[in-house]
DNA sequence: CGTACGGTTGAATTGGTTCAATCGGGGTGG
DNA sequence: CCACCCCGATTGAACCAATTCAACCGTACG
């Protein structure tokens, strides 16, 4: 049944079949999270990392004042805390958004596996790194754009994400958020997220029935947000030159 | 002359005396940068990985309307572009921001010593994972604090950054920015950063004489900002996970 | 059938922007 | 040695995007 999920993210990661069939081996244990609850939170010491098969989670930080600020929103094939194998505490928390399906992977058998399936190991740098790139874009969003474009490059970039990992048809993707998800993601209030979202409703550029999504125009939205997808990085990648990942 | 940046370099990363020799002997190759100049630029697809010795420098983007945002300051002892080894094309431009010194190093033989001292790999990933737990941090910051806990935050993450690679006394540190880099950083106009930094000094917490930080009062200048170190993760790394490596 | 939660609306307020002018110091050419 | 110039820092005042607070709507759910 998640077959399906390995084999876009074989893709996505450009692996071999034998790498996809390694990775697919290493998510024996899987483990269900009701939306709502930490799937990790900040200080934890994880013995595992993890993956999310099914649902949407978010990793988030909370100030001493009390204000959440969602950093990134985690999809199928996403990895919450690979990190976790070099940086022992977490100096975030992660979230299951709806109720989710992850996949728990133990380090030391990443760490084996990388010796023998050396392209995997390009895939874990290659996943690492997209994320990276997706921060930096998220930090431009919110230090640069109007609400409008912020809100518009979001849905952009998770429209494209959904999209590569095979759960977008045609210009509709489930998006199962709340307006103060959407808002704490975005760094401004719920009440004017909502009056945002309208905006882009009165511009036909979006419909959202539900929890689906629905880009009705994706070229005027792109534009409106500046989007450029470069940051997210699908184009062929280039052969490990970092060796494997470290115990 | 170097030297002691990379002995620095070499407890930041936790390596072996072998292993920053072998990180030290990478980089063969420096390059001189002028003020103002672009280390590497958006677009391109470099052939060396950077490692700035002297100066500072930013990675920043420009949006399709023009807007300027710094995503990351790089100062001694930071690598700009590691990435490149996986992720072909730059998705953001690096610029010096003071005249620079940067070494290069060639991605291919990063590998090779990747089996030779595969502590080293370690280093590489944890320096790549902090950056990433700091741009987390700065969406926070961007996301959820004020003009003026965003700019307290941002002096406490750079005076302890300075700090770790010995490049700050008794709460000074040199901070070479114009006040419309340090604007591009936070989000804001470079007006009200100016008047933001005053409101700063009327509190008594910091001074800044010609290109030096001082910071008056830390403890209270990390309590406006709502600043936890942790997300620079300079708690030991687990060991317990580095074993001998197999062949 | 009530209640709780997410979405929606309105009106007042404010933090930060914008535009435009002035200040000040370090470097340069005469 | 001084006058000029340029760039970054500073100030003021008008303006605006987003926040705040409070009320109200709709619907899913026990």
């Amino acid at each position: 049944m998640l077959e399906p999920l390995f084999a876009k993210l074989g893709t996505v990661m450009k692996l071999s079949d034998a790498d996809r069939k390694a990775l697919e081996g290493l998510s024996t244990h899987v483990r269900r999270v009701e939306a709502l609850r930490d799937i990790t939170a900040e200080g934890d010491r994880p013995e595992h990392v993890h993956l999310v098969l099914e649902g949407w989670a978010a990793r988030y930080k909370v100030t001493p004042t009390g204000a959440r600020q969602i950093t990134a929103f985690l999809i199928p094939g996403d990895f919450c805390d690979l990190h976790i194998t070099v940086l022992a505490e977490m100096d975030h928390s992660i979230a299951a958004l709806t109720s989710a399906t992850v996949a728990q992977l133990v380090p030391d058998r990443i760490a084996e596996l990388s010796h023998t399936h050396p392209h995997l190991v390009t895939g874990l740098w290659w996943a690492t790194l997209v994320d990276e790139a997706v921060l930096r874009s998220w930090i431009v969003n919110l230090g640069r754009r109007s609400a409008l474009q912020r809100l518009a490059h979001l849905i952009c970039e998770l429209h494209l994400r959904m999209a590569h990992v095979g759960l977008a048809e045609h210009d509709v993707f489930r998006l199962p958020l709340t307006q103060e998800q959407l808002a704490d993601a975005l760094g401004l209030t719920p009440v004017h997220t909502n009056r945002t979202l309208q905006a882009l409703r009165a511009r036909e550029l979006l419909a959202w029935h539900g929890r689906d999504m629905e880009i009705l125009d994706i070229a005027r939205l792109r534009q409106v947000a500046g989007f450029d997808a470069n940051y997210l990085h699908t184009a062929p990648l280039r052969e490990a030159r970092l060796g494997p990942v470290p115990r």
